[in-house]
RNA sequence: CGGGGCGUAGCGCAGUUUGGUAGCGCGCACGGUUCGGGACCGUGAGGUCGGAGGUUCAAAUCCUCUCGCCCCGACCA
């Protein structure tokens, strides 16, 4: 291809609303342009990247057995009714009416549509298994899109299914996917992890998450060395470093006017730690109280997924159940259920003596109140890995793919249902496994990039090598990268012939800009010398060629690199 | 949805406080010189200052409303 063929436009300066790296680079080298917030055009560069990385997918989705389809983007609302998101999804679909006044919606996921193809078409255990999947455009009418193309209105999903006679199939179907998932994010250069993740309202009991660590990441996720235990941070487990024990005497301090931990730990001259933080909700009209270490954050969602949902009682509320102002509520003698996280478990607290303007020291779990137990606090870099005690890793990153294990929510809604053996009739088990392609192709660029611009995998690049005549005067210099364009392909490079009349400056900039990760240099200085120059993007190294047998020193050079 | 910021030429920005001829750099077009890391000189094209309404002799500038984009948070199959 010749650059003078296909439009990249690049520009010098970064855009001014970019903030991700991955934003300001995909625009600034030509890759993408943004049509509104959160939709966003891609440009030849850009396509051709999100091309490999489906051709990628597709040949490891092919390998485990799973088939193509296509399914559309506008659904019917009924569909939706019958496994009931058409109300439990709020504002995050968008909805619209057909001429005939019916009700539709446009495809945020594909659930619905698959299961209804499986209802229809699969009846007996005889056509199962079966893995289905698509390459197709997702619409979400996100509360905030965000960082160029990692989170999108519109973006395309690689979404698998499989469909099972039992547990011992999704469990089969589900290793399948992971371990393809693997070999596809290792195959596209990124680095990641997979961690455990909340189902949330996908519903089913396990789900993982791929996620590749970037500062633009919009998840925290909690990674041990010690024994591999890796998780999101809305479920991860975590031990807080355990202060010293101290054998107080229970007595109750005067603290006239300190209500919060800050007042109190200041006024008293004691670490957060060694207080209890008692916090009232109320979920579904029934008050809980929380317990949680003074230096420790009280996860909502860890506290959701055990009472429902709740909402911070008032103050009124607070004095009305407890009788006591907020400020100086402690966990003893109440009658209502108490949650403590696991951490309090051991040691004496100091905490509020349920008597306006005192606190009390000495308190004990177990003697002097008993919780029910669980860890309800958000883990942090200093925490314990609760299996093995190593010190955990907190990080940022970017959610490239997840598998779930759905059950059987989706078939028993839609009546997909197959006859077993047996002659009974029983529902479908699925499973349910997404990636989106471009924040595969973010997460590349966020992870391998450089100042002078993007470095990619080889095995997402847009092209395999830009040769660079620097001088389009000398046709000696043209009719070496005119070959060059011509032999290269024949050794399977796809090859970007940087033809323009530009100076060499210029071509260079570019060039290290939109990243390919190998360019060839022809030169006049080098050229003196029957030689040419072959540049690696990511290290920088070049190496001198001699011009009678370039192209499989290219070859060669670059076949001993991936070694 | 709550909080904050920003909309002036294709891109990046100044000008708004204190109302009075709409500017700079890059890019673009043409001519010339240059030619291995975003060249230089000259000439030129290009903007209803996001939109609507208002105040005023006069509005990019002041007021009201509105639309859009970005960031933080909430939310996020």
């Amino acid at each position: 291809m010749r650059y003078s063929k296909i439009f990249i436009p690049t520009l010098r300066e970064n855009p001014a609303e970019a903030e991700a790296i991955s934003h300001k680079l995909l625009i600034r080298a030509g890759y993408v342009r943004q049509l509104a917030a959160g939709l966003y055009i891609y440009l030849p560069l850009g396509l051709r990247v999100i091309e490999k990385i489906n051709t990628v997918l597709k040949e490891e989705m092919n390998a485990i057995g799973a088939q193509e389809m296509s399914m559309p983007l506008l659904h019917p609302a009924e569909i939706w009714q019958q496994t009931g998101r058409w109300s439990e999804i709020g504002d995050e679909m968008f909805r619209l009416k057909d001429r005939g006044e019916r009700d539709m919606c446009l495809a945020m996921t594909h659930e619905e549509i698959i299961t209804w193809l499986a209802a229809h078409e699969i009846r007996s255990y005889r056509d199962l298994p079966q893995v289905w999947y698509q390459i197709q455009t997702k619409l979400r009418d996100e509360a905030r899109p965000k960082s160029g193309i990692l989170r999108t209105r519109e973006f395309i999903m690689k979404d698998s299914y499989s469909f099972d006679r039992d547990e011992a199939g999704l469990e089969r179907n589900y290793k399948l996917h992971s371990d393809a998932y693997h070999r596809i994010f290792s195959r596209c250069g990124i680095r990641f992890y997979r961690v455990e993740s909340d189902p949330g309202m996908m519903g089913g009991a396990t789900a993982h998450e791929f996620m590749a660590p970037s500062p633009a990441g919009e998840d925290k996720i909690a990674i041990c060395a010690g024994c591999g235990y890796q998780a999101n941070l809305e479920l991860a487990l975590s031990r807080p470093p355990y202060a010293e024990d101290r054998s107080w005497q229970k007595e109750e301090v005067s603290t006239p006017g300190k209500r919060t931990i800050k007042e109190v730990t200041s006024f008293m001259k004691t670490a957060p730690e060694y207080f209890i933080k008692s916090v009232l909700v109320i979920a579904d009209k029934t008050p809980v109280l929380a317990l949680i270490r003074g230096d420790q954050e009280l996860h909502e969602h860890k506290l959701t997924r055990l009472i429902g949902a709740f909402r911070p009682a008032s103050k009124d509320e607070v004095k009305n159940i407890l009788g006591v102002e907020a400020g100086f509520i402690g966990p003893m003698g109440h009658d209502i259920k108490l949650i403590a996280d696991s951490c309090l478990k051991e040691g004496t607290y100091i905490t509020g003596a349920n008597k306006p303007g005192y606190h009390i020291k000495g308190i004990r779990s177990g003697e002097d109140f008993k919780p029910e137990w669980a860890d309800i606090h958000i883990a942090r870099a200093e925490d314990r890995c609760v299996t093995c005690g190593e010190s955990l890793k907190i990080e940022s990153a970017i959610e490239i793919g997840n598998i779930f294990k759905l059950g059987t929510k989706y078939s028993s809604a839609l009546d997909a249902v197959y006859l077993d053996e047996d002659g009974s009739s029983k529902p479908i088990i699925m499973g349910s496994y997404g990636i989106g392609p471009a924040r595969i192709m973010a997460s590349a660029v966020e992870q391998g990039s450089d100042k002078n611009g993007i470095v990619w995998p080889e095995s997402i690049t847009p092209f395999d090598i830009e040769v660079l005549p620097l001088n389009m005067k000398s046709t000696e210099a043209v009719e070496l990268a005119e070959n060059l364009h011509l032999e290269l392909p024949k050794l399977g490079y796809e090859v970007l012939l940087d033809d323009r009349n530009e100076r060499a400056g210029v071509k260079l900039k570019d060039a290290d800009l939109i990243g390919i990760p190998w360019q060839v240099v022809i030169g006049d200085r080098t050229l003196k010398e029957k030689n040419l120059e072959i540049k690696n993007r990511r290290t920088g190294e070049t190496k001198k060629i001699s011009i009678n047998t370039a192209a499989q020193a290219i070859d060669e050079t670059i076949r001993s690199s991936r070694k």
